[in-house]
DNA sequence: GCTTGACCTAAACCATGGTTCAGGCTTTAA
DNA sequence: TTAAAGCCTGAACCATGGTTTAGGTCAAGC
């Protein structure tokens, strides 16, 4: 089993080497060594932290969580509560946001399909008119070029 | 049909005022007009309009996007196509993003349901040792604790 | 043994998406 | 008719999540 120099770990999860020097100085690497020369060497189990952390972030965890999160796992079994809450609760927060979404493409959907229409020309221009008219209506400038 | 002020559409879409400004100021509202002393008045047509916007927004569109969007909206039906297509382009993202979501989500559900197991203690205990040997056969400093 | 590419740190820089502040007009309700 | 609340602009400020630069050390191949 050997280890890995920075540059292998980033290509292997496709971020930059700056990335990781950043989340190093973020507090979430803190379980990489370095060797005698000042190098990180990241071993197997350094991977499979980083790959969750990856998760984390892919989920758009703020890295203060993350670092709750990676703080946790540094002080050993005692804080499992700790961390199942905080994956339980982040869990949720991302399943509401997928909600929105689903909820946001819908909307986004409609308007596809509405340019779809062959009459789309024609429905676009009456409500561009029916927009200026409601301008006039309330004598403001129209700003519809 | 009466016209709206700034405060009043701020509550509707539950957005600070000052977010609205800072919209206008990023060319997403060039379609709002303003009365004769200078302040904004809202129509009917100008919330459906923010309230794509704020669809766009919600599945994370850069604000430069969206001003693209808005500016096709502002040339008329000529630019039917080109919205589309970059609704088109916009969804298919989403959907992607969406979906490495749900692979993330999955692998944070494994760890939730690791830290429920009773043998939580015990395997994490193990997995940390296992960690510290690790580093321990490479001469490397344990940083765990 | 020397060059080249990889790595190190610290500090500066950057883009994005706002928020806050200052100073001044407008509208509304007492 | 006047005070309070609401709106205006421009500019400064801020947090987040990095990236870039500078100046130096380290390691691998020739």
């Amino acid at each position: 089993m050997k280890t890995f120099s920075i540059g292998e770990v980033a290509a292997h999860f496709g971020l930059p080497i700056s990335t990781l020097h950043y989340y190093d100085r973020q507090g979430l690497l803190p379980f990489v060594s370095k060797n005698t020369s000042g190098q990180r060497e990241f071993t197997a189990a350094d991977l499979n932290l980083i790959q969750t952390i990856c998760c984390l972030k892919g989920t758009e965890m703020p890295i203060k969580e993350i670092r709750q999160y990676i703080d946790y796992v540094m002080a050993g079994p005692a804080t499992i509560a700790e961390r199942q809450q905080l994956l339980r609760h982040h869990k949720e927060r991302v399943l509401a946001k997928q909600q929105q979404i689903e909820h946001d493409l819908v909307e986004i959907d409609k308007k596809i399909a509405k340019y779809d229409s062959p009459a789309a020309p024609q429905m676009i221009t009456r409500e561009l008119q029916f927009a200026a008219h409601e301008k006039e209506q309330h004598h403001l400038a129209n700003p519809y070029h």
